[in-house]
DNA sequence: TATCGACAGGTAGAAAGTGACATGTCGAGA
DNA sequence: TCTCGACATGTCACTTTCTACCTGTCGATA
C-alpha cells in the first residue's frame, strides 16, 4: 500500500495530474524512496478516486485531469504516517549487489566500486545544487521547513556512499598489496 | 530477477537448504538489501534447480535438501554482478515516510523521528558487535575479505541515519522556537 | 505545412511478492 | 511419555509490479 500513500503524500502538497505525479516520482522519489512509473500511477489514481481519497478538480487540454486530495484522503495519509510498521520492507538492488561483492575477485570488485564512487559524487553535487537553489528561493517567513529534512538525509546518504566506496577501494588495494591508479 | 541472484550469491559462499537460506535472508539481507520469506524462497529454489543453476547435493533429516550452486549458476551470477543496470530499482518504505514528513506538523514529525534515532543506535550497536566478533574469529591468513566491506557500509549507513535523526529533531526544535525534552 | 518532442492518458498479460494456511519431524526437558 | 520449540517444506488465492504496447494533442521550429 505504499504507492497509494506516496501519491496521497504528493497530492497533499498540491493538486496534480497523473502526468505531473509521474514526473515527481521520476525526479524525487524514484531513486531513493519508491519506484513507480505511469503505468502504475494512472490506474492507482483511478482507484483512489473511486474510493474517494482523491478527486478530479480540473480538466485541461489533452485530456489532462488534475487531482486533489480529499479530507478522507488526508485522514488516511495521516493515519498511515502516524502508524509505521515494526519492520520496513526494503528492496535495494544496489545494496544487494554490494552484499554479493564477496563472490567476485578483487579486480572485479574494484571495477564495480569505481562507478559507485563517481556516481555518488555526481548525485551529491546535483542534490546540493537543488537544495541551494531552494534555500535561495525560500520564503522570508521560514516555516519549520520539514521538506528540507529529507533533502539533508539524501545529502548525507550520498556522502556516506561516496566516502565508503573510496574507503572500500583503498582497502582492496591494500589487501591486494599494491596501489591501483 | 534479484531474488534468484541473491540466492545464487548465498549459495556461492556455501551450500545450504531452503531453511538455511530463509534464515540468512532474515538475519542479513532482509533489513537493508532484499526482503524475501520462505514462501518465495522454496519455489524459487525449485525453479533454479529445474534450470540447472543449483543442484541438490544432500538430503537430510526432516526432508532437508541441501542445494549447491552449479558452474552454470556461478556463470549466471558472475554475469549479473558484472553487468549492473543503469538505474537500480529502490523501494524503501522508511525513506518514503521521511519524504512525506512534511505532510505532518512539527510535533508529529518529532514523534516519528525519536524512534528512528533510537532504533538506528540499536542497529548500529548490534552490527558493530557482530563485526567485532567476526574480526576476532578472522582467519590468520586474512584474505582481501570483501565481505567486510558491506558490513562497513551498513555501519556507516546506520551512523548516518542516527546522526541525521538527531540533527532533524534539533532543527525542528529550533524552528519551533523551543527546546523539547 | 510538416515534423517532432513534450504533454497526456491508457491497457493486457506475465511475473513477482504477500498472507494465510497446511504438514510433518526431531530432540530436549518436564 | 508428553509437550514444545526449532527444524523443514510446501500450497493457494490474492495483490502488486513489470514489460511492452497503444492512442492522441498541442506548440514550436524547420
Amino acid at each position: 500500500m505504499s504507492l497509494r500513500h506516496a501519491l496521497l503524500g504528493l497530492l497533499a502538497e498540491e493538486p496534480a495530474s497523473g502526468y505531473d505525479l509521474t514526473g515527481k516520482f521520476a525526479r524525487a522519489l524514484q531513486r531513493y524512496a519508491w519506484h513507480a512509473k505511469h503505468n502504475q500511477i494512472y490506474p492507482e489514481l483511478t482507484r483512489l478516486a473511486g474510493e474517494g481519497l482523491v478527486a478530479v478538480v480540473a480538466e485541461g487540454a489533452r485530456g489532462r485531469r488534475t487531482y486533489a486530495i480529499t479530507d478522507t484522503g488526508r485522514a488516511e495519509l495521516r493515519n498511515w504516517m502516524l502508524h509505521p510498521p515494526d519492520v520496513f520492507v526494503v528492496r535495494n538492488e544496489f545494496v544487494l549487489r554490494m552484499f554479493l561483492l564477496s563472490t567476485l575477485d578483487p579486480d572485479e570488485a574494484r571495477a564495480l566500486l569505481r562507478p559507485v564512487a563517481e556516481e555518488s559524487a555526481r548525485e551529491l553535487a546535483t542534490l546540493r545544487e537543488s537544495i541551494d537553489r531552494a534555500d535561495a528561493t525560500a520564503p522570508p517567513t521560514a516555516a519549520p521547513e520539514l521538506s528540507r529534512l529529507v533533502a539533508e538525509y539524501g545529502l548525507r546518504s550520498f556522502q556516506t556512499m561516496h566516502d565508503w566506496a573510496l574507503w572500500a577501494l583503498d582497502r582492496i588495494d591494500q589487501a591486494d598489496g599494491r596501489r591501483e591508479p
